[in-house]
DNA sequence: CAGTATAATTGTATCGATACAATTTATCAA
DNA sequence: TTGATAAATTGTATCGATACAATTATACTG
């Protein structure tokens, strides 16, 4: 593991176990520096890991300190590494509805951007959270990078097996939301009403090298759905 | 200005005056510091905001490329600056409902950590995207941060004002959404029906300092809500 | 010519040093 | 005690150097 990463666990770690409250001080960077003797540079690249993922918040002159959410429950949205590892606190389950190869639709050959002959793999699914109804899921994988998948992977974590299975690294995605009502299929498959409120998320995942690899459209049940979402100012 | 921050302005600025597209690539490192007359350590600095802001991606051993979301006419989650700077190229209006110094409600109190009897400034407002309604909102200013606001300043951006004329550094923000159904006054407000769907988010704006200044709710016209996010892998 | 090993390219990690800006604390005068 | 001023604290910006990891290009081999 690399040096920076590993103080940066170390610290969110020591975050968790001693519950720190939002506000609350960490050591001065001349202590940390000691303490996992590491120089300035390493020790403020930790710092600013846990900065972007929203643990800290640094203050020039004054200090280091904890930054957190007050609410449970609620389903973060920039972890673009799957909801599996997001949620593991909830029970998760995914009923798989379909699973081939196929050729893609015109839109998820330009997101993808592959040919419109070339294959991919189609699933979708309806994914639960304790026992209720999270999300209806229809995923495009380009099959020249995803080049296997079967129900067992499916019903499980495609993201893990991606990064684990395949040795792939996950880069960047876009997200793109709408609201909307239920049509008569989403509905029924959420178990809610046509014309109910519908949160609708298309994402675009990329390989750490750039190359989109899932196209995905996820229907949310309202009821069940809660994002939050930690922002950063970038200044420029 | 910052170097590391001009340099990133200059690069931005290079790709879009190019219309650089997703996947196209800049000119290695060493070029840049020589471009730019900075240091190795300088120059990835830049890139990294750049990186963190979504208009690039860094390859080891290939590369730093364009990073570009496609879609247009989608608000940005994450500017968390108020809309008026994300919006430029739209017609944003605001008419102002209420506006006065209030004590906070017990929820409001909560977020913004002051106590029940103390003031806030109270601000609803509607606010139009070329001519439609685009969402209702509802603010809660922590009045010994925010000392003074009146109907000029409500009606344009709060957050110009907060910024410039108070001389306040903004921080971070923490963002609540969900999905639910409209009431009758929000739909009034909006002009939709009641029982449309809403998104409705809360934010809670921090100073760069850690204190939060804002709490706001703000539910949006379904029809007009297309947000966009970008995400980035932070690997722990 | 295909496949593999090697070399060159290119971004990443780490150290350490210097100067500096924002905040907080201490000092001192009125 | 108040309020300004100075000093100490503490994170940020910048340089530059070394070593390294991932990718890409090249050379080599059969």
């Amino acid at each position: 593991m690399i040096k920076y990463q590993q103080i940066a666990i170390e610290i969110e770690t020591y975050i968790e176990e001693h519950k720190l409250q939002q506000g609350e001080k960490l050591p001065v960077l001349e202590t940390l520096m000691a303490q996992f003797k590491a120089s300035k540079s390493t020790v403020t690249k930790a710092l600013d890991l846990l900065e972007k993922k929203g643990v800290v918040f640094q203050v020039r002159g004054s200090g280091i300190f904890v930054r957190r959410h007050k609410r449970t429950g609620y389903i973060g949205l920039l972890s673009n590494q799957g909801f599996t590892s997001e949620l593991e606190d909830f029970q998760l389950t995914s009923e798989v509805i379909e699973l081939d190869v196929r050729k893609p639709t015109q839109e998820a050959a330009l997101n993808l951007n592959i040919e419109e002959n070339s294959d991919v793999y189609y699933v979708k699914r309806v994914r639960y959270i304790n026992g209720q109804t999270l999300c209806l899921e229809e995923s495009f994988y380009n099959k020249s990078i995803v080049t296997y998948l079967n129900n067992e992977i499916v019903s499980q974590s495609i993201f893990h097996y991606i990064k684990e299975g395949l040795g792939f690294k996950i880069g960047f995605s876009d997200l793109y939301l709408h609201v909307g009502k239920l049509n008569e299929e989403e509905a029924t498959y959420l178990g809610l009403k046509e014309g109910d409120p519908k949160l609708f998320i298309e994402t675009l995942f990329h390989l750490a090298n750039g190359q989109p690899f899932d196209f995905s459209k996820v229907t949310y049940n309202y009821e069940q759905s809660q994002f939050f979402l930690q922002a950063t100012s970038h200044v420029l």
